[in-house]
RNA sequence: GGCACUGUGGCGGAGUGGUGACGCAGCGGUCUGCAAAACCGCGUACACCGGUUCAAUUCCGGUCGGUGCCUCCA
């Protein structure tokens, strides 16, 4: 277990030893989502790979404090209607009120969560929670004489914090300020951003708090730096997020943390990169969009989509087909049989006589090479059988949480009553009796093998 | 335009300066009452063009292509 873990580290562009501050308490911040609308499967990929981060962590026997948050206040739409917040759209769209938008959403986004077996954070925190705590900050980048205010808000001086291009190592001059959106002319520099925003006359924005004297919310890049002061403290272990967040989102949240509180925001940077469908980014307006229940109706599990997704590497760029969703569905069968064959023989009283530390020690090794799940994908795929023990599936299955041992499928009343008659009649040799019986039991979910041992029943499905 | 990622066999997907990871699909065999599972065997894969090297899919340069970001988004 003596194993260094290695990560990419987006500070310095390269794999790094990584050694958490204190092992008492890995600090880890996840950047969550915005729950304006159901969350979709490239969402849950992000969330899919830091679960495989934290259990590795946890391995490693630190122990792990990781804040996730939950973003319910306004961030703008990116469509047409210029200016609407996106929760307010929901609220408009569903003819609810943006609170109940907002829980609703969170409550299916943590469904998925425990649905895909993901490792639930220790704290989740919503934005709404701590708008008295961005007030202070806010308040601190004024006193510091970091912002300005302009008739929508208070913003960020992108040029008082020198090191703001070197995170994302923008070339400043280089950027094209309205690409997609129009500029604001009061803005100094293209890239300050908005850390308080003031609610105009007349402008529809349910939630509002009021602040120096007028009703507003807070910026949109704001929360994360909040959070991560009041529930883990500068500086953090691993900012995990994805790849889209670095030019913007991070860049902007380092700049607002740093110049703030004085001191490193995070000593890991670690980001995913995106799911496409089809060879396309994800957007409804592309109309591309698959949520997990959708995969439901296609005959998949979200567990099916996990082992999908940790089939690849978190930085690599996946494209998401349904034909590869279907060999990564019977990867896990695969494995799944595996574990119901040698419970079986286990409970035969087969003596298990295996070396289980040897092909555990090569799993381990590549997870910590930067979280290659691949190369430890193909280490399980190459377990001789002697190799294998239910220890070592459980341990592998506590590493990827892929419900293996999932002992609700297993064979029920009658397919053990079919699978009783069957061995008498095989034992009588009347094969065309045991050969139907065991049509039947294909019908409700199983195969069965004749082994030497007798019958062992597998799942089929 | 800038930045980032990327181009591997039918489909996915690791990795490496020198014996073709692995999964799915396919073919043949052993085994089996028949199957299944398992095991064994079967594929002239590394976008293109140069360069370095005894040797390049792997390093360097260029070309072409794909994706993402530059408002929020994993």
């Amino acid at each position: 277990m003596n194993e260094d873990l290695k990560l990419y580290n987006n500070l310095s562009r390269e794999v790094e030893v990584f050694q958490p501050q204190n092992p008492n308490q890995v600090k880890i911040y996840t950047c969550g989502p915005t729950v304006y609308s159901t969350p979709h499967i490239g969402n849950y990929a992000a969330y899919i790979y830091w679960d495989l981060l934290v259990r590795v962590l946890k391995q490693h026997e630190w122990k792990v404090r990781r804040v996730l948050n939950i973003t319910d206040v306004g961030h703008l739409t990116s469509d047409e209607d210029e200016g609407e917040d996106k929760l307010e759209k929901g609220a408009r769209q569903s003819g609810s009120d943006v609170w109940s938008v907002a829980e609703r959403h969170m409550t299916e986004f943590l469904a998925g969560f425990r649905d895909l077996e993901l490792v639930e954070p220790e704290v989740i925190a919503r934005a709404t929670d701590y708008i008295t705590e961005d007030q202070a900050l806010v308040r601190e980048l004024m006193v510091k004489g970091y912002t300005y205010e302009t008739r929508d808000g208070i913003y960020f001086d992108t040029a008082k914090f020198p090191r703001y291009a070197d995170f994302a190592r923008l070339k400043l001059e280089q950027l094209k300020p309205g690409a997609r959106v129009a500029v604001s002319v009061e803005k100094r520099n293209p890239t300050d951003f908005a850390v308080w925003k003031f609610i105009q006359p007349g402008e529809k924005h349910t939630m509002r708090w009021n602040f120096l004297g007028r009703p507003g919310y807070p910026g949109w890049h704001l929360e994360c730096s909040t959070i991560i002061h009041g529930e883990l403290g500068e500086p953090i272990d691993i900012h995990t997020g994805g790849i889209d967040h670095i030019p913007v989102h991070h860049t902007n949240e380092v700049a607002q943390s740093e110049a703030a509180f004085e001191r490193q925001l995070s000593r890991f940077w670690i980001h995913c990169n995106f799911l496409t469908v089809e060879g396309e980014k994800i957007s409804k307006s592309l109309g591309n969009v698959i949520t997990l229940a959708m995969l439901g109706e296609h005959g998949f599990l979200p567990l099916d989509f996990k082992i999908w997704v940790l089939q690849g590497h978190y930085r690599s760029l996946r494209d998401f087909s349904w034909t590869s969703l279907e060999a990564a569905q019977k990867r896990r069968l695969k494995w799944r049989n595996r574990v119901a064959y040698l419970q079986q023989m286990t409970d035969n009283k087969t003596e298990e006589n295996v070396d289980a530390m040897t092909p555990w020690s090569s799993i381990w090794h590549e997870l910590n090479e930067d979280l290659n799940s691949p190369a430890a994908f193909a280490t399980i795929d190459q377990l001789a059988p002697e190799q294998e023990s239910l220890v070592l599936w459980q341990r592998i299955e506590q590493l990827f949480g892929l419900g293996l041992f999932d002992s609700s499928a297993k064979p029920g009343k009658e397919a053990r009553r079919i699978l009783s008659r069957r061995a008498a009649a095989r034992e009588e040799r009347r094969f065309d009796q045991s050969d139907q019986l065991r049509d039947e039991l294909s019908e409700i979910g199983f195969d069965v093998l004749d082994t030497p041992q007798g019958q062992i029943w597998q799942y089929n499905k």
